[in-house]
DNA sequence: TTTACGTAGGGCACTGAGTGCCATACCCTC
DNA sequence: GAGGGTATGGCACTCAGTGCCCTACGTAAA
């Protein structure tokens, strides 16, 4: 069962953390977890497992992370600050825009290290209490987006409402195309594969409108055009829309 | 797939043995652990207080629930079920309103208690274990609805995309309702606010026709229409496509 | 009535996560 | 070399949750 000792702790008592610059303690710690995460599963390796074969004491273990899930998912405290960061150097764009944008930063995260995030994904469809730290960790990105879009829509009659429900459905969305990502292995493009599902909600509120005209997003594909407008615009300006993306051919 | 039943007896069914009728135990226990939650906060309250005030072992409180935070939630499981059994015999009318009325459910089950409701919410808006599990408990919900969805659009091509969109959009926006009567102390009518929150939703995929509820209804340009057609479509047929959308309303 | 059995509950000991407190080793500055 | 801040280890403790075994009670069969 534990055979796989090899005694660093009196050696890391002699000579400190070893002199890797870069990676003390937290990261000998995420690399011993998912080391016996993977052979025996997360509920069957205890924390004193982890801290034997990082060499380091117990105690150590819960000054770099508060709870055993949370050296499950080392990098979402980071993730989630630079979302914040980025929603508050937001103030101009569709607002769905901007937190679809948003939500590509956590995809970029994954990506980052595809080996990685399935292997992580794989551990926690199949672990509770992981899915439950999960969803409290999408949950926080939810509320993030929501923070941005209330103030976004703050002259809005029903602005609140609106910040909530979009903010779901762009977490929805986006999960939806990473989890299709991660099934796959995390072979392809994920951010592809987001985009996809991100650009169902765009269009569901009409902030794709002005795309058809701007060379930017051209259409799809070579023979099709995809058209959306708000259903308020007048007739003549819709035509004109459509006469402008066929002409500019 | 899903045969259609009499609803009331798959209710009766999947509620199986029945806990209202001879469940004294179980009464008693979240009966004693409200008293001490309300008083001492739910951390500070152990099992073994819980069970003291109960008169009853401290092994017999796991036996009726499966965790502390379960004691704080004692009829989500129940509500699951009816909701469950409720979308297997609902398999017709639009899709969207199909779900819109089994959130109802949940909103149902929250205005039958309205002080408890209110309780529950207060605590568990501080503390963070029982946000958890809240959420937990509103992602099975919603999973169930997105479930529901997924066969329905069973033929669309982004069927699953659409699915999982519009059960975050429902529950989100339900969750907005809810939280706007249990705010204001569960006092008014807890389906009329979830109503108004679920409209938005309906009248975003146009579930809804024109809205006879002038005052909450969101403004027109909400409303999109998604044009897709080959690019060597003659333009007459684009325009009168477009104009048969809008007089169809 | 007695016996056998199934079930609800209590008692007890154990595992493991998470915390508070203190001692120690290291590093930097004066 | 002395002093102060920081990082780490060790230890003991609380408490949630579990497995095992025991008792009590009701019931059905002999």
């Amino acid at each position: 069962m534990t055979d796989v000792r090899d005694e660093g702790k009196a050696t890391a008592a002699v000579s400190g953390p070893e002199p890797s610059d870069k990676a003390p303690m937290r990261e000998a710690l995420i690399e011993a977890a998912f080391q016996l995460f993977l052979v025996h599963g997360f509920e069957r390796t205890t924390v004193d497992d982890i801290v034997a074969r990082a060499g380091v004491g117990r105690r150590s273990f819960f000054r770099y992370f508060p709870s055993k899930e949370d050296v499950v998912f080392p990098e979402h405290e980071r993730c989630l600050a630079e979302m914040s960061a980025f929603l508050t150097t937001s103030t101009a764009g569709e607002p769905l825009d901007v937190v679809c944008d948003a939500a590509r930063l956590v995809t970029r995260m994954y990506a980052a290290n595809p080996e990685f995030s399935v292997q992580r994904y794989r551990l926690t469809r199949e672990v509770p209490s992981l899915r439950g730290y999960e969803l409290s960790v999408v949950h926080r990105y939810e509320r993030t987006l929501a923070h941005y879009l209330r103030q976004r829509y703050a002259g809005d009659h029903v602005g609140a409402l609106r910040a909530e429900v979009q903010a779901a459905a762009v977490v929805a969305a986006h999960n939806n195309g990473l989890r299709t990502w991660l099934r796959g292995g995390g072979q392809g493009d994920a951010a592809k594969a987001v985009d996809q599902s991100l650009t169902f909600v765009r269009q569901t509120w009409g902030s794709l409108g002005e795309s058809a005209e701007s060379g930017t997003a051209p259409a799809p594909e070579d023979d099709v055009i995809v058209m959306v407008a708000p259903r308020s615009v007048p007739m003549w300006r819709v035509v004109q829309k459509i006469e402008k993306t066929l002409g500019g051919d």
